[in-house]
RNA sequence: GGGCAAUUAGCUCAGUCGGCUAGAGCGCCGCGUUCACAUCGCGGAGGUCGCUGGUUCAAGUCCAGCAUUGCCCACCA
């Protein structure tokens, strides 16, 4: 604890977020609070434990949605955490350029000025998608800081900045030099709308409605739904062992089209499945993945009859070039139909490509592209989780790393948008490549791919590939935190890269994985589990979330909606009861701060006179400091020397289960705190024999609280710990607490719940027995064991309104209601209360304790079970069996 | 077609080496008493843990099968 302190400010009543959360924010980003330790004081460099987080960077088109808010809850309580933990902690962020979606941005403000990005020109275009990029992500900065992010924004980069793009010049170079870049004309996925290749994850596959027309062809009968493309066939293939067809096989048929008649080669192919449709399947080599194969096996040639627009060609004859594809089909089958070519229609359900940016239908089509040889590396990054040097959490997700490493095909990554890194190569016209401008070659106009460089992102950050002071103390990083949707484009991507450029890691000195853990969130869905959608309108803005309920609700909302690894199901009413939380926090540190003066310890305190509430809620306190620590531990992080672990954490660490921290955080600051130790405190504070312990306890609690919350909920504590306690120096920067060893005594928790259910099972009795609130009864306790609950009388008194409280052996006669509490019994006379329940109510009671006495006497009656059961749980049975019969003994009595 | 999840109170979810009477919040019902908080306090009702078998002294928890829902992967025209 500091001994700075500034003159503490009145708290208001409510606590209200917006007064305060800007410059709470402002003043941590300006105490440097956000930045390594290291930075200043570059001695630690050495000392001190690196943690590293790179934020995965939003796309500067976007706006903050509720992703984001789960990715940065989650990562900043991790980096929250173990900055008050002792590490050099490193949370990096930045932005991706995100070629396509900003291009289609650019384009659609150039269409409303009335320009066309073609009469603007690519230099002049890119230029102004550059500005526009620029522009525009600020303002997913700024939402990042309304989350209260502490990143260190003196290492923000972006995709396309300077040192990223050195980057991933010098990341093209090496792949290339080493062959693992290529060029080559294969079949892509083409989007014609965008008029650029894509990679097969940026085609999202839509189950939709189509129909299969069938056609009379030659002598052939068979099926498409592309009857447009049937212009661009050269072939007709068949199963081989297909004895149907078998004449056919070899032969040359002439088939008439639209554009005439064609001389169409039968072949014969395993790939044809001979039960679907008609068994025969047309041939279209330029513009289907499977024909293009077909073709190559039996050398068909390709004919280009759809063209980069999405519009069919000279090749496609006269009455359909020109034409939209879906034009062309139209006017194709009427012309099937009129030639009475078309047999039937059918409508089918089949799954159609499109482009996840601008959703047109994918045309995939020959085309020459750049491309990286990934089964050699991959084996390197199959490596990484083999030996287990990267880990998944939730583990599961590791086989759907491996999944896509064990199939992989190469990855394209040209581009024909404008907007992106350039494609640092030069090519001929024979096809030829170059890294350096050679006579008759050309610089390349295509651009690379934008995960090119979000793949290079964990060390292209640290200035890689400089060797900088960054690097060899903050790479590799610890965990990469994301959404598990984004394995494939991007996890496995940055292992690959880093396997492939063979980035070394600085302390092992040989190529390790990127990050040691890769810890994946859910997607974010509606209170009912839909999908975030603009068609439902159930989107949920986290800005208005801020702006209604706060920063740390919402942040609370998020880290605590679910299981890791699970989707989140969004619920406002949750954000409503997570700002009364922030709310509950607020009022008892008004309490706490008003009733306690001085700045006394936990050294200070007088052991003698500690009551059963005082070791009670210090043993809990104890138990929740390290729940919160397990929920928080990462084994991993350990790895390197400089900060110990406490070995109950190592014992059975929960990794990263944030929503375990939380609920043990919220259950213990509002029903063991606030309603219980609080409450019993009011009347300790009155009595001159326990008041200095019990302020010193009070004070104590809430300080350790709030620096577990902090990391959960930042704002409402450093505000309480600044103005309420007037600390000068800020929580954020303060250190994890310290756990006292000597606190864990169970048995003082078991006692403070044992008045806690006394209290409770008198206040039962008032309420079942209609006693009005505002009046006393009298009750008695039956037990042998009376000290420490004779020292709780006040307290019981108070908090169960007890004219009279009597403990001992003796309880009254006649007219009461009784209940079993453990193996004591709370006794309430009824006279003068509505009492027509009394005997009744001792029935049940004993009604209920027969029927444990008789569960417990059967279990132990069973051999099997007592020969079986390890000892101590049979002991507990046993125990159980005892106090049951005690209790039973005394209701019985009265 | 292959794979992965989920299924517990009206709703959203906890329940981590199998072991007392399965928990929380919201919602619902009843009552509100002293100066932290009505964004609050106290009490209560509410569950055949998807179904069927199996393992075990003991199953919400482990195994098998089934059902329903969701997601991912796969070239079926």
């Amino acid at each position: 604890m500091s001994p700075k302190k500034d003159q503490p400010k009145e708290l208001p009543k409510t606590y209200d977020p917006a007064a305060y959360e800007g410059a709470v924010y402002a003043a941590w980003e300006k105490s440097g609070a956000f930045k390594p330790v290291s930075d200043t004081k570059p001695k630690l460099r050495k000392e001190r434990k690196a943690y590293t987080i790179i934020l995965p960077p939003p796309n500067v088109t976007g706006v903050l949605h509720v992703g984001h808010s789960l990715m940065i809850t989650l990562e900043d309580a991790l980096v929250r955490y173990h900055r008050m933990k002792g590490f050099d902690t490193l949370w990096l962020p930045g932005t991706d350029h995100a070629a396509i979606a900003t291009e289609i941005k650019v384009e659609q403000a150039l269409r409303e000025e009335g320009k066309d990005k073609r009469e603007l020109g690519k230099a002049a275009f890119v230029r102004r998608a550059k500005q526009w990029a620029k522009d525009h992500k600020h303002i997913i900065e700024d939402q990042t800081r309304a989350m209260g992010a502490s990143v260190d924004w003196s290492r923000n980069a972006f995709t396309m900045d300077k040192a990223r793009e050195q980057s991933v010049q010098e990341a093209f170079k090496r792949l290339y030099k080493q062959d693992l870049i290529y060029r080559g004309s294969y079949m892509v996925n083409w989007c014609p709308h965008d008029r650029t290749v894509l990679s097969e994850e940026q085609v999202v596959h839509k189950e939709q409605e189509g129909v299969l027309y069938y056609l009379k062809y030659g002598p052939f009968t068979l099926a498409t739904t592309r009857p447009e493309t049937k212009v661009g066939d050269t072939g007709v293939a068949v199963h081989p062992k297909d004895k149907r067809y078998a004449k056919w096989v070899g032969q040359t048929i002439d088939v008439e089209m639209i554009n005439g008649t064609h001389q169409i080669k039968v072949v014969a192919d395993e790939a044809v499945d001979p039960e679907f449709g008609t068994g025969a399947v047309k041939v279209t080599p330029f513009h289907d993945p499977n024909d293009y194969e077909i073709g190559l096996r039996h050398q068909l040639d390709q004919l280009e009859v759809i063209g980069e627009d999405g519009r069919m060609t000279e090749a496609a004859g006269k009455r359909l070039a020109g034409l939209d594809r879906f034009e062309a089909r139209k006017k194709t089958v009427d012309w099937l139909k009129q030639k009475k070519l078309l047999v039937k229609e059918e409508v089918i359900k089949h799954s159609v490509g499109r482009c996840e940016r601008c959703d047109a239908v994918i045309e995939p089509r020959v085309s020459t592209q750049w491309f990286v040889r990934m089964t050699k590396i991959a084996k390197t990054a199959l490596a990484f989780v083999d030996d287990g040097r990267l880990k998944f959490a939730p583990a599961r997700f590791e086989k759907t790393y491996r999944m896509w490493l064990e199939q992989l095909h190469d990855w394209c990554i040209s581009r024909q948008i404008w907007f992106g890194h350039p494609l640092p190569a030069y090519v001929n016209g024979k096809g030829e490549t170059s890294l350096t401008a050679k006579p008759g070659f050309k610089k390349s106009p295509d651009t690379l791919d934008t995960w090119f460089s979000s793949a290079l992102w964990p060390f292209s950050t640290m200035g890689w590939p400089k060797q900088t002071a960054d690097f060899k103390h903050f790479f590799p990083n610890d965990v990469l935190e994301t959404g598990y949707d984004i394995i494939l484009s991007w996890v496995v991507r940055m292992c690959l890269m880093t396997a492939a450029l063979e980035v070394k890691n600085p302390a092992t000195g040989r190529v390790d994985p990127p990050f040691h853990t890769v810890y994946l969130n859910g997607i974010v869905r509606d209170g009912r589990g839909r999908k975030f959608s603009k068609s439902l309108g159930n989107g949920v803005d986290p800005l208005e979330m801020i702006g209604k309920y706060g920063t740390d609700a919402l942040r609370f909302t998020l880290a605590t909606s679910n299981a890791p690894g699970a989707d989140v199901n969004f619920d406002e009413q949750r954000v409503v009861k997570s700002r009364n939380f922030a709310n509950k926090i607020w009022n008892i540190s008004r309490f706490v701060i008003n009733a306690v003066e001085g700045e006394a310890g936990l050294d200070d305190l007088q052991a003698e006179t500690l009551t059963t509430f005082d070791r009670g809620i210090l043993y809990k306190l104890y138990r929740l400091n390290q729940e919160v620590e397990r929920s928080f531990h990462d084994p991993a992080a350990y790895d390197k020397p400089g900060i110990e672990p406490r070995p109950a954490e190592v014992r059975r660490p929960r990794t990263y289960d944030l929503a375990h921290a939380g609920n043990a955080l919220y259950q213990f600051v509002w029903s063991d705190f606030a309603d219980w130790y609080l409450e019993a405190a009011k009347v300790q504070l009155r009595n001159a024999e326990t008041a200095r312990n019990t302020g010193i306890i009070l004070k104590h609690v809430l300080e350790t609280a709030l620096h577990l919350l902090h990391p959960l909920m930042p704002f409402v504590t450093e505000v309480i710990w600044r103005d309420g306690l007037g600390r000068k120096d800020p929580l954020i920067t303060g250190a994890w607490p310290a756990v006292h060893e000597d606190l864990d005594q169970p048995e003082d928790g078991e006692r403070f719940d044992r008045i806690r259910e006394v209290i409770e099972t008198i206040r039962r009795i008032r309420a079942e027995h209609k006693t009005p609130a505002a009046s006393f009864v009298q009750a008695y306790i039956v037990t042998d064991e009376p000290a420490w609950i004779v020292e709780a009388g006040d307290v019981i008194n108070k908090l169960a309104r007890l004219s009279m409280l009597r403990v001992g052996q003796h309880p009254p006669r006649g007219d009461v209601a009784s209940a079993a509490v453990g193996d004591a019994t709370v006794v309430v006379p009824l006279a003068g209360l509505a009492s027509d329940t009394a005997a009744g109510h001792l029935q049940r009671e004993i009604e209920a304790k027969r029927m444990e006495i008789e569960r417990l006497k059967g279990r132990l009656a069973n051999k099997e079970y007592v020969e079986n059961a390890p000892e101590h749980v049979v002991a507990e049975t046993k125990a159980k069996l005892a106090e049951a019969e005690a209790a039973l003994a005394k209701l019985e009595a009265s």
